[in-house]
DNA sequence: CTGAAAGCGCTTACAG
DNA sequence: CTGAAAGCGCTTACAG
């Protein structure tokens, strides 16, 4: 393995001047920072990591924390950070930390402070729903990390923040049903604590306003964004007497819950109920018929969240910028205009 | 933070000794031991990965090498892989490659070469598709890396495998069928270069030996393990004049899509057509009927292989043994008794 | 059984 | 613009 030395010694300059160069700093002749270069290519020199994190206090490394491995969000978001992480030279780590709602401040602190000295990343990624959880939010600002998160918020907090605006993409989709023809469209909440639940509905209830159709609080059905409580839903729907044109369920995999529990009650879908979802997830072009969806930017969120994290290392700016990225809505077999 | 000379001072030893005590070598009294243990516990001593690593030559964390984000099973090996390290102190990196068979070797070891000087990671774990490449396996073999793999293997290569007998649990899932009454079952394949396809249809092919029921190449369809190859296939298949009256898919995917294909053309499942697939992937529950497989212990492939490449460290064994865990068959909704 | 010294490969702080 | 020295926090190799 090539050292610093060695380069030095192949460009015959000293080691402190390898190390300007090969971090990009300034103060060094554009000669001498050729030759450095073409001898560490020529040695294939590779930076000791943990010399360099060892020396400099820090870990070029990024924590992304996730509460559980069964999510195709969770995983697409992944995916993004760790190409965005691998460009930038940074390492991503996966911690996953379930159950926090069972945890006491001092025991979520407790076991933060044992993460964080273990490892020590100069960053951290959270998606929901811990994105969520401002019990979370405080604890974390008791450490010295940059902080990142994935998902939609209302306040504008102290944490850098990369989203789609949901409630647009909720009154869009909608609008999309109302546009068909709907006038009587159910909702499907998700859990009750996410922000995603509370933009959707928002979206949902603004586009029946402004389409002048009435708001009926019979058609809003609980929901805790699975698969099971979608089936569960579309059953208890589907055994009215007075049934909806349509549901919105606030994601796909309780969309997909519906559509399983139609098919079980020959209730045809679309022709006598028409579905649609949120997030363009895994399952939403293998349930039958297809999901029509809104895609949310999955490995952007991920890939956008790991470049501003890194930019940020440097300075001292520790606001918290939120970032809308662009949705867009998925038309696939679903929805009947009637 | 507190640091080796902090817990030495405290414990009034030298950090030799406290260092000693901390990785558990032998040569220490034991109330010294107990002493260090203390101290250490008092100042809330966590060791500096980074220093460790340095002086130690080694990193203390295993990369797992995937092709994709977009499986569930990677994602559930992975969910087991980071709970092992984290419980033996050992950090899990991410890495994904893509594409292998578009590089020549030089490309491939270039590749490799890099990831390793980066991270330098104690040992590699390695997931379908890329744990079958045997191309890779050379490249591999010339680092100095413990690896493990996951999946299907014949051969007793050298390296550490961890699978389950998928051949006997092909067969007990055709003697399934078999044992519901049918007697024309056709196979669909999956990827031509996975170890899975392989064992999978061997297995088939044994249990219509054993029964004396006649095997029909006609009946054996090419699949690629996608949703999609399964939907195609579905559709070839029910158009035929001569139906086989039920269908074993290589994967839980691809069975999906062949029940989609039945749906489309209105063929009913279970009654007109039975199905089951292989894996009890995230999609198995949520076709509708539900799908009827064989579940692997997928998280337990990732503890159980982490477990045995951080238990090798030590050892000059490198030996590749493969362990066979248990599977289950699942029986749900996609299998009618005729 | 215990410890003093050296050194892993870098970056920081300082000097010229 | 360039470099010599010190040191990050451990483990290795050696001595007693």
């Amino acid at each position: 393995m090539a050292r610093m030395v060695d380069v030095a010694e192949k460009a015959g300059v000293s080691i402190k001047t390898v190390s300007r160069v090969l971090n990009n700093e300034p103060h060094v002749r554009e000669d001498l920072r050729e030759r450095v270069r073409k001898a560490a290519e020529e040695v294939g020199y590779v930076p000791s990591t943990s010399a360099r994190q060892l020396r400099g206090r820090r870990s070029y490394s990024i924590h992304m924390i996730s509460h559980s491995h069964r999510s195709s969000y969770v995983n697409a978001v992944q995916f993004g950070a760790v190409q965005a992480c691998q460009e930038k030279g940074y390492q991503l780590m996966i911690s996953l930390v379930e159950n926090i709602a069972d945890l006491d401040w001092g025991q979520l602190h407790a076991k933060f402070a044992k993460l964080m000295e273990a490892s020590r990343p100069d960053g951290l990624l959270l998606v929901p729903p811990l994105s969520n959880d401002d019990r979370l939010a405080e604890v974390l600002s008791e450490f010295d990390v940059r902080i990142a998160r994935v998902g939609p918020h209302d306040l504008s907090g102290s944490i850098r923040t990369v989203m789609i605006d949901e409630r647009a993409a909720a009154r869009d989709l909608t609008n999309y049903l109302i546009d068909h023809g709907h006038k009587s469209i159910a909702f499907q909440r998700g859990k009750e604590d996410q922000n995603a639940t509370q933009e959707r509905f928002k979206g949902y209830r603004e586009a029946l306003e402004t389409a002048g159709l009435p708001f009926r609080p019979e058609l809003v059905l609980p929901g805790s964004f699975e698969f099971a409580s979608g089936l569960k839903a579309g059953d208890e729907l589907l055994r009215r007497k007075e049934r909806p044109s349509a549901v919105f369920a606030a994601n796909d995999d309780m969309a997909a819950g519906i559509i399983m529990a139609a098919h079980r009650l020959g209730v045809s879908v679309p022709d006598e109920l028409s579905v649609v979802g949120f997030d363009d997830s895994e399952i939403a072009d293998k349930t039958w018929p297809a999901l029509t969806t809104v895609r949310q930017p999955l490995l952007e969120y991920g890939a956008v969240a790991i470049s501003r994290l890194i930019e940020s290392m440097g300075e001292d700016d520790v606001s918290g910028a939120i970032e809308c990225l662009d949705y867009r809505l998925i038309e696939r077999e679903s929805v009947a205009r009637i």
